[in-house]
DNA sequence: ACCTGAACACCGTTCAAGT
DNA sequence: ACCTGAACACCGTTCAAGT
């Protein structure tokens, strides 16, 4: 499936890169679903130009979140090379819990991609989704988390915190960790 | 501050009535960001008219949920006598993850209401707001519920299972329980 | 091959005119 | 006092014309 890439014309390239930047920025400030028109306005490019680098506010953001996700995935290997499965999915979920916060809106947009194959989102979700089922599988493994607990539920959970994360000025941390207590292997009292 | 309302002219009250009804059905189909148009053309009336008797689209929200809130205040009651301060903060729980997923997008207005004092919605999120506490207080005070777990924690946490219960078909009820084992006072191994 | 922006569509919101 | 819908504003998206 992966396509050979061509060169881009030299001002084509400039243009996507621009675009880029302008997206970068813009999602930062207002959220995912900045207004396309003024991301075009900043890149100092017309508005056609955007769709045609990008048909999808989705395939936009993909390309801003890419080197993300990469940076994410290598982590998650080394993740799983750790002596305590349980801290290094506490971490892992740190890990995506900060980026997901990120860009307020994109949980939500994460959320929905997951379940749809048409989103140029898809590929990334599955690649963290794969990346959480493995960690929590040797936590559950090594004993230190519930057999009950999927890999769905970790993913909802996360943009769940992420998404309560985006209202109100605390850190999504303290969440994180009441949620995680709810994870754990429990001994029942008595 | 309550003011004493005056008696509606008769085809005012009847367009109140109609869009009412509208907006509910168009809020449970649509979810709460439902186009305002329709609900007027499905009221059969003029969008001004919408807008002279709901301002904002909170305010029709308001109007909409407005007997739910009031059952959930009686609920609350009650459960405030319950032997099991425990289970009553479960059941309190899933009674607001209930109410909050009726409608699509819910669970973000309520968010931004909660901390929105300039909001339509404000007064009856912090009636909710202060049946959570007291229930959470009781709950706590039975050594059930950790004492570093407040209000705000609480409501953070059922809107965002709510919010993940309107993403994929699964119910909430799975969720909330992981959440709720996160909450417990637990014995420590060793 | 790529860029541009006018044109179209859609929707929220206001307000002058009407009863 | 209340209703109406045309008018305005805003934004996403497409596409004919241009280089």
């Amino acid at each position: 499936m992966t396509t050979t890439q061509r060169p881009m014309r030299a001002d084509a390239r400039r243009n996507y890169e621009r675009l880029l930047a302008a997206a970068g920025a813009a999602f930062a400030e207002q959220g995912t679903e900045a207004s396309l028109e003024d991301v075009a306005r900043a890149a100092e490019v017309g508005i056609g130009t955007l769709y045609r680098h990008f048909p999808t506010r989705r395939a936009l953001l993909e390309a801003v979140l890419h080197d993300g996700v990469v940076t994410l995935d290598v982590r998650a290997r080394e993740l799983l090379e750790s002596d305590s499965p349980e801290e290094a999915l506490l971490e892992w979920m740190r890990h995506l819990v900060v980026h997901t916060t990120a860009y307020r809106g994109l949980a939500a947009t994460l959320m929905s991609s997951i379940r749809d194959p048409g989103s140029e989102l898809y590929v990334s979700c599955q690649t963290m989704r794969s990346s959480s089922a493995r960690l929590l599988a040797a936590a559950q493994r090594a004993g230190a988390i519930r057999h009950d607990v999927t890999d769905a539920d970790l993913i909802k959970l996360v943009n769940a915190i992420a998404w309560a994360g985006e209202h109100g000025d605390d850190d999504a941390e303290r969440l994180l960790g009441l949620m995680m207590d709810g994870l754990r292997v429990r001994y029942e009292r008595s």
